[in-house]
DNA sequence: TATTAAATATACCGATTGGTCTATATTTTA
DNA sequence: TAAAATATAGACCAATCGGTATATTTAATA
């Protein structure tokens, strides 16, 4: 019974492009990064990428997808005690900020990828901007449920509030590099939640 | 002989550059704008750039600023009622959230600049990323100045959550295209308010 | 009016862009 | 082991990139 092999290794060099181009569409943009430093950090050939990916573009909505995959994962599978079923939905709540505090003060930080990408690919119906969008509703979901398990009275409009406050504290702190915005956040958050619950 | 300085000469092709840059450059993307697209535009000759600005960072940085100074100015003026002596501050804080979504339904609405400009020139030593930084500055000292008026018990947390609202409210109605995001956010403001004052 | 700054047109540059093609080699799987 | 994916190197492409050079013309001011 040999099958508890992790994964079938397929489209090894693909997976390493990608990795390579989350990572350098991440620290310094979209446009700003051409396909030949990609492939050349990755250490992969040029057909690697168009083999797998009919276009530049098809690639970053593959980048952009992949992230939201793994983000969402994280956070379901219970990063940093947000989805921990003992504590109380307000705290887990809160623990999302400490949780932001800590990315915001990484040395890669570089704010939200999605943001990013939507900023970079501004036309709503062009797929990049679609990915990220896509994000960001599965971001408010994520947060109503917490809300309405907290019992709040308007569970979706606790749930916005919160990502508001999360999306601009991730602005902020990217374009002011003042990390202390996720704990300005909190505070808001506290208030808002008590108001709310 | 302290003469008066000479008259700064009127420059109207570069205004003019500068004003379609301006367009381009929001509506479109800084790296995804080429400079042979903008003098194009603006029929301008390529000289009448390069005889005024560097480089394209540099043109970027002067756009940056022209939009942070006519902000500044359009919002001390008394845009919308913002700075009506005659309101009391708090109605005047959420006045602006009513202004910021009439400017999310406009056709041409593409998020905020500087978020734009800090997301596509991440380092923080750059010119153009300081130049994104030093508006939110200016932006906040303002909130703040109101904030105080209010006789806020802590005018620069307030004035913060306002921005970090403000803040949120643009980059998710960039993003997802739902401009509800400006009333979520006034909703926010209202009970921060109701608690922060 | 004479001077001079500002704007013009256009040709040019090397580098880079995203993308294609081909032919060979390496893995994976049936 | 053979067949089928997958990955390889590298030449090649037209188009565009940001930026420079030069010589000419337009317009404002002293």
């Amino acid at each position: 019974m040999a099958q508890a092999e992790p994964r079938p290794r397929r489209k090894r060099g693909y997976e390493k492009l990608l990795r390579t181009a989350r990572r350098l569409f991440y620290q310094r943009g979209f446009h700003a990064v051409g396909i030949s430093e990609i492939i050349a950090e990755a250490g992969v050939a040029r057909m690697t990428l168009y083999n797998n990916a009919a276009s530049k573009d098809i690639l970053i909505e593959a980048v952009i997808e992949g992230v939201s995959i793994d983000v969402m994962a994280w956070l379901e599978r219970g990063g940093a005690s947000i989805a921990e079923p003992t504590l109380p939905p307000a705290q887990r709540l809160l623990a999302l900020f400490d949780l932001f505090e800590a990315w915001f003060g990484e040395p890669e930080f570089q704010g939200c990828i999605f943001a990013k990408a939507a900023a970079e690919f501004p036309a709503h119906d062009h797929p990049v901007h679609r990915a990220a969008a896509r994000h960001k509703r599965r971001l408010f979901e994520f947060l109503q449920d917490i809300t309405t398990e907290a019992g709040a009275r308007q569970p979706a409009m606790l749930a916005e509030h919160m990502l508001l406050l999360l999306e601009g504290a991730t602005a902020l702190a990217q374009q002011t590099g003042a990390l202390i915005a996720a704990r300005r956040a909190r505070r808001a958050a506290e208030q808002l939640l008590a108001a709310g619950l």
